[in-house]
DNA sequence: GCCAACGTTGGC
DNA sequence: GCCAACGTTGGC
């Protein structure tokens, strides 16, 4: 049996998390930019997550340190590259940009109270700035974003 | 290859 | 500002 192409694209699309510190790089900043190459992240899990990352995958973007919340939805419009920004090393960035604000912002909080949520990288890996998520956390977490 | 020391991130 | 968690570095 075959499975229409459109389901068959949407089976295969990931979702993710990005975290950013908002006195460094904003979602109102990206926002403002349109679109944005993601650069300068200096950890071997978080790049081999980027590395993963397919063209048009929604990507959460958490506001760390002064928010604590997710603040909005992207996506990938280019994939993996090598980072610019590394003088040395083996660094890569993807290109992002935003599709929509939260209509409410999903604090840590919540976040951390959510059994649901238990296992995303968020809670039990606290430094790690690029993750995946299933589409069930991906989804939890847009349902408390209020649609 | 082990592990102590150190650096960084990020929540509290 | 503190500190836990984690990653990296470098001496042995």
């Amino acid at each position: 049996m075959d499975i229409p192409w459109v389901l068959a694209w949407f089976l295969v699309l990931m979702k993710w998390l990005v975290k950013q510190e908002p006195s460094a790089y904003s979602w109102s900043d990206f926002v403002k930019d349109g679109k944005t190459s993601w650069t300068g992240v200096r950890n071997y899990t978080a790049r081999n997550n980027l590395g993963k990352m397919k063209k048009g995958d929604q990507v959460f973007f958490y506001h760390s340190v002064e928010d604590k919340a997710v603040v909005g939805i992207a996506r990938v419009v280019r994939t993996a590259y090598p980072d610019p920004t590394a003088k040395e090393g083996d660094w890569s960035a993807v290109d992002l940009a935003p599709i929509k604000a939260l209509a409410r912002p999903v604090p840590l909080q919540r976040i951390k109270a959510d059994r649901r949520l238990k296992n995303i990288g968020l809670v039990r890996q606290g430094r790690l700035s690029v993750m995946p998520l299933t589409e069930p956390e991906f989804r939890t977490i847009l349902r408390m974003a209020g649609k």
